[in-house]
DNA sequence: CTGAAAGCGCTTACAG
DNA sequence: CTGAAAGCGCTTACAG
């Protein structure tokens, strides 16, 4: 690579100091200087080909205009579409995004939250996983900027945006208990994560208050291994039932997906005999036999406003604000 | 945020000097350290905390150990799972990935390729779109270290890694042909560049080879505006023939989404009446009525490779590797 | 075995 | 209206 040309190289070329230069190119001091000189330096940086170092120019002011994001897992679906509505907030106020994929592991989190830190950025987009409490606190203590996404918990008291899960699954079961089925079902994963707890919360909740049966095989919790197969198995075990269920709320897209395949094989009529909402959009709803109703949550709003969030807490003294979004059920069998 | 500790810093602590204190956090000089006193720096350093800052060291070493990466979109689930593959390759190299999505518009892409290079990248894994020759040829003017990833260019001659996307194309309708099936029509986009040219080539050149009916009507090109409307055109247009056709071959995942919405709508029997292969894998061939055959691409080589050919060329004078990998046919209905 | 010093490419108070 | 100079936090030849 041949070397780039600096605000120095400017300088000698027009013959002034390079801090008149950096006021130029910067647009600052516009008042104070002389307007053929400045013209000058522009002409002169567009002919060498100038280009900022932002590097250095970070190093000296403190601030890299660089975002993490921590997703899980950037290829699933959910994690991408956030990460594309919030390149484009971060993008209309000139910041650049660099992401990780923690696999829901606390260790690799870890060491993409440390590998972000040195590389300066000035505040952090978080998805963050079970038992991250202490990550976080360390978080705190150490001032670093930083939104929650998706997810959130309830003994740190950070920023985050997040869906309302517990109303989303509430609203959802009612619909349908709405629809004269009685015998609910649920899988979701096995996990302490609040967000997911209070989707469980919410469908046990709602089959309470209509004096429903609530039956703990009813509400299957699977690991995230073999996602496959564990919902596999929890199919089977709800539809092995003497009086087989008449509908069920899937947990997450993936445990959709998971449980749509299943079920495609099957002779049941859907909805008919087996009612299917979904939490998430994703294709597979729309391409199963007939069309699955499901929990559509503002994407639009959690990336865009986890952004504005975190802007807002950079720099300024950090106001904490809590957001739970609400869903909207989206219902395709009328 | 609280000042930083900085190897000034430790030097101070300890009582020796600032290129001491960077020789060991670094490992360097190993064997001419004094065991004791280096013991001491890491101590030190842990106990203050210490965090590489990154931007110093990059303006100082010219490396920022930054890939930037450009897709058309990162929400695209074939461009997110390339992300993912791409994350995990370059991570282990000590690379970190930032991203921007330009919607296949060179206007974006220029803008994005801009904040890179102020940004300092060391290289930079490119899905270019159409019109992106000047562009290309304007990295390689500048010696900027790139790779293409999914796109080719042939009047350019740079290092990609891309799909044999003739052969796939071919291979398919082979198969396609192989299934008895005379009246083949193919949906693509509709776009000059070169690996979308190299699939419609490769259909008709199958079609040819086996002397079957070439009919323009069945060779759809489509925009990427309104893509299920156009699609759903496409469709109704090849289902209002007389003899209906009795094969279709979707050109790229979004093609096939759009195509089996439409035909989910429709009584036909697939595979029966209309034997359906897609490129791409997706969500959507697993659920409809029945499972679809698609051509499989090695995403995992795809990544893995455009980050290898990078990092080979970063630093060393750049060989240029140009790599066409062949495809998969996964066949579902035997 | 260790340190003083230059320098990476910027910004920005300060001085004139 | 303009410039000399310090300094951001590192690395690294060079000297001893």
């Amino acid at each position: 690579m041949k070397k780039k040309t600096s605000l120095k190289d400017i300088a000698e070329k027009v013959g002034v100091s390079v801090t008149l230069v950096s006021y130029v190119l910067n647009n600052k001091m516009e008042g104070r200087i002389n307007k053929e000189v400045a013209q000058k330096i522009r002409d002169t940086a567009k002919k060498l080909n100038y280009r900022t170092n932002q590097i250095a120019k970070s190093l000296k002011t403190n601030k890299t205009n660089t975002i993490g994001l921590i997703v899980a897992d950037i290829s699933n679906p959910f994690h991408s579409a956030l990460a594309r509505i919030i390149e484009d907030e971060a993008e209309k106020f000139g910041y650049t995004v660099i992401f990780g994929s923690s696999d829901e592991s606390l260790k690799k989190s870890d060491k993409l939250i440390d590998i972000f830190l040195n590389r300066q950025i000035d505040g952090l987009i978080y998805a963050a996983s079970e038992n991250a409490e202490a990550q976080l606190e360390d978080l705190i203590k150490q001032k670093i900027p930083f939104v929650l996404v998706d997810r959130y918990f309830p003994g740190v008291n950070c920023s985050y945006v997040a869906l309302d899960n517990y109303s989303a699954s509430f609203k959802a079961v009612e619909y349908i208990i709405g629809k004269g089925r009685k015998r609910i079902a649920m899988i979701g994963y096995k996990s302490d994560l609040r967000h997911l707890r209070d989707r469980k919360r919410g469908y046990i909740a709602a089959l309470k208050k209509h004096k429903l049966e609530t039956k703990s095989i009813w509400m299957k919790e699977i690991k995230r291994e073999d996602e496959l197969q564990q919902v596999e198995k929890a199919m089977m075990e709800l539809m092995a039932e003497k009086t087989p269920i008449d509908a069920i709320l899937f947990g997450a897209n993936r445990i959709a997906t998971a449980g749509l395949k299943y079920i495609s094989a099957l002779p049941i009529k859907i909805p008919d005999e087996l009612l299917i909402v979904s939490f998430d959009e994703s294709e597979s709803l729309d391409l199963f036999r007939s069309p699955i109703d499901y929990i559509k949550q503002p994407l639009r709003e959690l990336g865009e406003e986890s952004v504005r969030l975190l802007l807002q807490s950079i720099g300024k003294k950090s106001v904490i604000t809590q957001v739970n979004l609400q869903a909207e059920l989206v219902i395709r069998n009328l």
